[in-house]
DNA sequence: CCAATTCTGTAACGATCGACACAGAATATG
DNA sequence: CATATTCTGTGTCGATCGTTACAGAATTGG
C-alpha cells in the first residue's frame, strides 16, 4: 500500500486524548480542545479514530491498559487476600490524589456516573467497573477456597464492601483529600477483614 | 404590585427539573428536555429561575431539602453512633438503587464528578458532599465523647471511611446494583466498627 | 376605564458543537 | 516519471445549545 505517512504519533496522541478525556470528561472536552491536546487537525483526527466516540472508547481502553495495573495488580500480588486488597488500597491513596502526572479521581469510577454520555461509552465504562467487582470477588473467593477466609464468608457481600471503598475514595480524591486523608479511610476499611481485630488500625494512636 | 399571575406551581417545576438533573446531569438536561418536563416555555422559565445554571443551584437545594432528611436523619436519629451509621447505611440499600419514584444513585454524590460542570455548581455539590463528611464525623465524634467510642479512635479515619461506603454505594446502584446486594456491602461495613467482632455480619448464613 | 406591571408564547439570536468537503502535499508501487 | 493512495490544512456545514426581543394577554392600583 502507498499514502501519504501520518505526521503525529498515534499512541502519544491517543494518551494526550486521555488525560484531557479523565480531566474534563466526555462532553467537556471539545474537539477543538481534544485537537490542541494532541497537536492534531480534526480532519486527521477523524481518519485515525473515526469519531469522538470512538476515540474516547480508545482512551478508556488506554487508561485500563496503561492506569490499570499499577493499582490492581497490587490486588494479586499480595501473599494473602488481604495483603491483596490492602496494597490496593493503600495503593490508591497514592495514585488517585492529583498529582504532577496525572488527574485527580479514576477514569472509570467517576466516568458515565449521569446520563450525559453516549450509551456506548456508558456500557464500555460500567464494564470496567463490574470488572472491578469481578477481580476483588475472584480474589476473595480464592481466599475462602483456600481456607484463608473462613467457608461461611459472604464473598459477595465482601468484594462489594471494598469496592465501595475504593470508588467512595475516588470521589474523596477528586474533592481534594489527600494521600494521608484517604490512607485512614483504607485502614479502617480493613479492619472489616474478616477474623481481624486490630483496634489500632482505627485509633489515632496509630498514626505517625 | 400589579401583573399578570405566574400560571405554573413554582415549587413543581423546580421538583420536576430536580427529576430530570437527577437523571441526566447538568448539560444532558437541555434547556428543552427541562422545558418539556417542567410544562413551562422557556422564558418563563428565565423569569422564574434566572438561567439554567440559577435553576440547577435551586433544584440541588431542592434535592438537599427533600430528598436529604429521610436518609441523613437515620444517622442522628439511633440510639448510639453505631446503630446511627448502620441505619444510615441500611437506609441507603433501600433508596439509592433505582425506584418507581427515584432515579438510582445520588444526585449529590454523582454530580459534578467530571470537570464538565460549571464552577458555582462543583462547588455547591462539592459542598454537599463536604456536608456529609462533617455530619458523620459530628456523630462519631459525639460518640467518642460519651464513651461509646475509644478516645484514641481516628475521628477522621472513621468518618472518611463510611463516607466511601455511601459513595461507593451510590456509583454501584447507579450501575444496577440491588438494595439486597448493597446491604451486603453495608454490613460488612459495620464490621469495621471499632469494638465489634460480629464475624456472621459478612457470612453467608447471616443472609435470609 | 386607564395605566402600570408582569407573565405567556412565538420566533429568533449568536455561539458552539461534532463532523466533513475539498484541494494540495507526501509517500509507495509500477 | 506516472499513478494510486493516504494524510494534512482550510474552511465550512447543519444541528443544537442557552438565551432573549418582542408583542400580546392578564392582572392590580388609581
Amino acid at each position: 500500500m502507498a499514502g501519504r505517512p501520518r505526521e503525529f504519533d498515534r499512541e502519544a496522541a491517543l494518551e494526550a486524548a486521555m488525560f484531557l478525556f479523565w480531566r474534563k470528561g466526555f462532553e467537556a472536552a471539545s474537539m477543538q480542545d481534544l485537537c490542541e491536546a494532541m497537536g492534531v487537525r480534526s480532519p486527521s483526527l477523524y481518519a485515525a479514530f473515526e469519531s469522538k466516540e470512538a476515540l474516547y472508547l480508545a482512551a478508556i481502553e488506554h487508561y485500563v491498559l496503561t492506569q490499570g495495573p499499577p493499582v490492581w495488580d497490587k490486588l494479586t500480588e499480595g501473599k494473602t487476600a488481604r495483603a491483596g486488597v490492602e496494597n490496593l488500597l493503600i495503593g490508591a491513596t497514592e495514585t488517585l490524589p492529583k498529582s504532577r502526572t496525572a488527574p485527580a479521581g479514576c477514569m472509570a469510577v467517576l466516568g458515565a456516573v449521569s446520563d450525559e454520555w453516549p450509551a456506548t461509552i456508558a456500557r464500555a465504562i460500567k464494564k470496567v467497573r463490574l470488572d472491578m467487582l469481578a477481580n476483588l470477588r475472584a480474589r476473595i473467593e480464592g481466599a475462602v477456597a483456600n481456607g484463608e477466609l473462613p467457608a461461611a464468608t459472604d464473598i459477595d457481600a465482601l468484594s462489594r464492601f471494598y469496592l465501595s471503598v475504593f470508588q467512595g475514595m475516588a470521589i474523596q480524591a477528586k474533592d481534594g483529600a489527600t494521600p494521608e486523608e484517604l490512607r485512614g479511610a483504607a485502614k479502617a476499611a480493613m479492619a472489616a477483614w474478616p477474623g481481624d481485630r486490630s483496634p489500632a488500625s482505627v485509633s489515632a494512636a496509630s498514626r505517625p
